[in-house]
DNA sequence: GTGCGGTTTTAACACGCGTTAATTCGAAGC
DNA sequence: GCTTCGAATTAACGCGTGTTAAAACCGCAC
């Protein structure tokens, strides 16, 4: 079952038996993409969506001198761009990591689908709209936190969202970003990337090992740094909400 | 008819006399709020979403010290917070710029909606996506132009959602947003927000008369401090995006 | 009119980050 | 082994933006 980790750990939205079925069955090929491959670029008209079985996939803007801007990123269990279905052509570009395993899923499949099932329809919007929480906490990232501060939340996120799939034992978080594509996707030089990864390390909240593998030794003291709260991601175990919302209502009192 | 301006000037998405009947029918009551009230807050849960006839609504994060970081901003024509029918809580809070008419949405009601139609369903959908896609380019906007550049990034963005709109005359920008709010948008300080108006004023490209109009004066050099490509507003004009598709395919050859 | 509060504007100074460039490191190929 | 090439690392210097504070401005209440 190629879908299994979709959505998975997610509140109220992980899909039936009968469901993933249908899914899976949308499927028409299975393909593997080449490190820094593109997938799509941007303006170009789709007709279908990609969702991750193995691997990352980079999704960016580029600015007029070629620069690129990260504005996600996404693991397994997610779909690429599950958006070209509403939206028929793509505002950004999409490249492979490392190697990426992929299953294409045609349009017209998906509207065969959403047909079938309104509560399958609804988990599909439900996961673009996660994509779009994630770009908002990535704007908070690039407005308001420094140079450490943005490195910290996106790990933090990656971290997160790891645990969600089952692929991070706790601590050797295991993703082959370059420091030019930390930079890239916080607005920074590679230099200052390297810079903050110094004193993220000085810290004693991380460690670089080889192979783009981190080494997390104090997340909590990377969150801290991050100003991060992880609700954004609309985890299972996120009844964190519920008490976030009586300490609203009471703050309004 | 209140909701006449939803999805207006947008590719292939314009609803049908019947569709705009049903989605106004939907309509439980107006809602009217003050200036700077909080319409919902970060982590509550919804039951309605809101549209906005008349007024500009902002979107912001919370940092820890409680400074702001909007994350978006919408018009007459825009949803405020359709995404809360899919995610049931919001992971932002809203607040009314000035005063603002709402019609308030029970969700109950679009979920009858997004199975009466799935034509509405699909462009309700991609009115959400609408959203992440200028998510997307508030990350590039940050990450990649300096504080002129992203200060007249984010008005050529907004000129381009009055024009679909109709709200824009081609010369006066009508648009309370304070110079914090410039800031608060851009990620700088109210400060640095005004030295880069001067600049602006300076190279001649707009004028700020009072009552928080915005006098537009060359807005091609507005764009190109901006490195502004307004294709990701999906707006109907939008037949660039077919030639810089052909671009694309010629740069790959 | 006067006073008041919030916004805009300006100045002076400090610092985070960009820029450039040189050096080190490591993996891949010969 | 040596060479090569890209990435990581470090240093020196300059600029853009933050910080702080004061002054000017403006609408509004009285």
């Amino acid at each position: 079952m190629h879908t299994k980790l979709f959505l998975k750990g997610r509140l109220r939205h992980e899909l039936g038996t009968q469901e993933k079925q249908w899914l899976e069955d949308c499927i028409s090929r299975i393909v593997t993409i080449q490190p820094r491959e593109t997938l799509v670029r941007r303006g170009q008209r789709v007709e279908y969506s990609y969702y991750i079985i193995e691997g990352v996939v980079l999704r960016h803007l580029d600015d007029r001198g070629g620069e690129r801007q990260l504005v996600g990123l996404n693991i397994p269990g997610d779909f690429v761009d599950l958006h070209g279905f509403p939206m028929k052509r793509l505002d950004h570009s999409t490249t492979a990591l490392g190697d990426v395993k992929l299953a294409e899923v045609p349009h017209s499949a998906i509207a065969g689908l959403v047909e079938k099932s309104g509560h399958l329809a609804r988990a599909l919007w439900f996961s673009t709209l996660l994509d779009a929480a994630m770009h908002r906490e990535w704007i908070f990232r690039l407005g308001r936190l420094n140079a450490e501060g943005r490195i910290a939340h996106l790990i933090c996120e990656i971290i997160e969202r790891y645990r969600f799939v089952d692929l991070y034992d706790g601590h050797t978080l295991p993703l082959q970003l370059l420091q030019r594509d930390y930079a890239e996707a916080c607005g920074i030089t590679s230099v200052h990337a390297n810079r903050s990864f110094r004193t993220l390390k000085e810290r004693g909240v991380l460690e670089l090992s080889g192979e783009g593998r981190i080494e997390v030794l104090d997340e909590a003291e990377l969150k801290r740094l991050a100003e991060f709260r992880g609700d954004y991601l609309y985890g299972d175990g996120d009844l964190a909400l519920e008490s976030l919302e009586d300490r609203d209502e009471q703050a309004s009192r």
